[in-house]
DNA sequence: GATGAATGAGCCTTCATTCAT
DNA sequence: TATGAATGAAGGCTCATTCAT
């Protein structure tokens, strides 16, 4: 498990387990259609993780790195909390819709009985750079004083429940009503 | 002529689901698990539902109709648009608080692949009379003009969000943090 | 199961089971599905017959007597072996085809284990006016002498085999081939 | 690289399966049964055969080239159409006697919904060289014309018959006794 | 007599995992 | 390392039959 030998039997088994999820739902996943659709055999998949529980956490470990970065890309801090805040609402509403089903696998994995404390953390760590940004924007008063607890999902949750409406075709997100959502969520902070 | 249907067996069945779902996930639960834990042979469990997929969806409109009553409960129409909106807000926060179990279920099995679109209609129909309030809302001009897909989950979904962080013990939600909460939700819709 | 009380409803299980044998062979069968396809409840099946058994037998003695009925219809006593062995043969080709389905349950039946050995022998009794035909002519010399478990295979088996064919659409037995088999068949009895 | 499939376990398999069949039915057959019964864990037959069907036609398609073998043994092209006629006959009778359980389950096989196509197709094919020898002697006209649909019944269906009788033990087949079919039999093609 | 609910036993099939090669 | 065969356990579901009404 440590260092796989082939690096490519390893992608194979991770982008099968991520398809597969996407298309069945983790109830519909096994180990017999994983290998079948990494073209390996059974028996390989467990010269790379222990069991299926390790690969859907290593897998949620690779995705969320992947769609966490570059979220405060081009924001620089001589701006202003508003021009950083929507810089970075607008990253990952992109993000969100850009590895929607990336993002609806993490969700999932999230709430499921799967993930290991030790991953949950490590997911957590992703966000990081924005939790930075908005203690920064805190502390120079040009957010409003809330805990983080509330702050974040404040943030967050919209955007993302936004997103998946999008993704699902329910809407249709021209950039005036990205500009409305985002300023309208920008209001909840201005202090 | 025959027996008929118990009514105790069918509550029976659907408190073992949930129970079941809350503690395995979905992917643990399993027909011999509800007859064990409902009391009940397996195959009786057939008699009232035809399937594990009808089950779930069943459990999902009851628990639907459950925790969305009395949401706009204490409203008034004479009241103020930011009036109507602090109770809505409270009796939302103080629901997902009171069910957080149930939410949990409803949340994940709304973006479960066993969700039928019967299913999801019914479920958005409960939703009926806050969207009544906020489309009457807007109409008078006392919030933001946006669409609903906009609006809905700006309101929604920090609410869940956060009551889910306190329900997971992760925060204590004191009488000013919730203001505070409020408030910060608030300011997304004021003109 | 001595004295039906409702004579129309042992007809609707009679005609219920032979229909989901032919639709669905032996394998398919099932109490539930023969209740619903009579309508009656599956109780009170048990009301007329003991068990899945006992309604396959006497549908077997029931067939049995039905099919037979008539073979030697035409046949008089003064009439040449020849022509007696002619009009039975006729009757039984046409009964075989008039009655193709009930004859293909009874042959799969009496060699199913489900048959009794009650049934075995009423079923036999059903052919007893065609062997009497037979030991009569051979006590008359008009037709070869040979023991009745040669002689009835070879009347019967041929006239079976050759009207399932017809049955089967493999084979369509204008009036010139039938007097060809009929005519072939007769060749093996001639003194 | 892995394990090579075991040809003994192939072989158990079948012969379970026949064994089953002939003690219980085809109604009576499991897969529970035919593993206990083989020496394999259930899931093992699964290994080798897709479903219950798949293990009935190959077990069909095995026996019925086990059966048709050397049924031509013997015959000569030389030889008179009643020598041939007799030696195919007497062959094809020590068949039916020798493999009586595997005639009983190929006869019940091709009358039950269980059998493909592809299996029936296979089956004819075994007959073939029969079919040639038929054909052969009515082109010499030492042999009355007939199609191959009253011919073949004519043919087979009586001899199938009676070896049933030897077999069950309701008639024993003397040589004379055998001679007296035979020649029945003959008459029936006999120009 | 007639019914439909209730059930233990059984069905076919798939599962995660280990074993032998 | 890589593989596919092997399997005990578990999955969903149906069965014949009995029970309560």
């Amino acid at each position: 498990m440590a260092r796989p030998k082939s690096e490519q039997k390893y992608d194979a088994i991770m982008q099968a387990t991520l398809d597969l999820v996407i298309e069945l739902g983790f109830h519909g996943l096994s180990m017999a259609k994983i290998a079948k659709r990494a073209g390996v055999a059974t028996a390989t998949i467990y010269v790379y993780f222990d069991n299926t529980e390790a690969i859907l956490n290593q897998l949620y470990m690779d995705l969320k790195q992947l769609v966490a970065k570059d979220i405060t890309q081009g924001y620089k801090p001589y701006m202003s909390a508003e021009e950083g805040f929507k810089i970075i609402w607008r990253n990952q509403f992109n993000s969100l819709v850009k590895y929607s089903k990336e993002y609806w696998f993490l969700d999932q994995f999230a709430n499921s009985p799967y993930i290991t404390n030790i991953s949950r953390e490590e997911g957590l760590r992703q966000f990081r750079p924005v939790l930075d940004f908005f203690k920064q924007s805190q502390e120079n008063g040009e957010i409003k004083q809330m805990p983080i607890e509330i702050l974040f999902p404040m943030f967050y949750a919209p955007l993302s429940s936004i997103a998946r409406s999008v993704n699902a075709g329910h809407f249709e997100a021209d950039s005036e009503a990205i500009d409305l959502a985002m300023g309208s969520s920008w209001a909840s902070f201005k202090p």
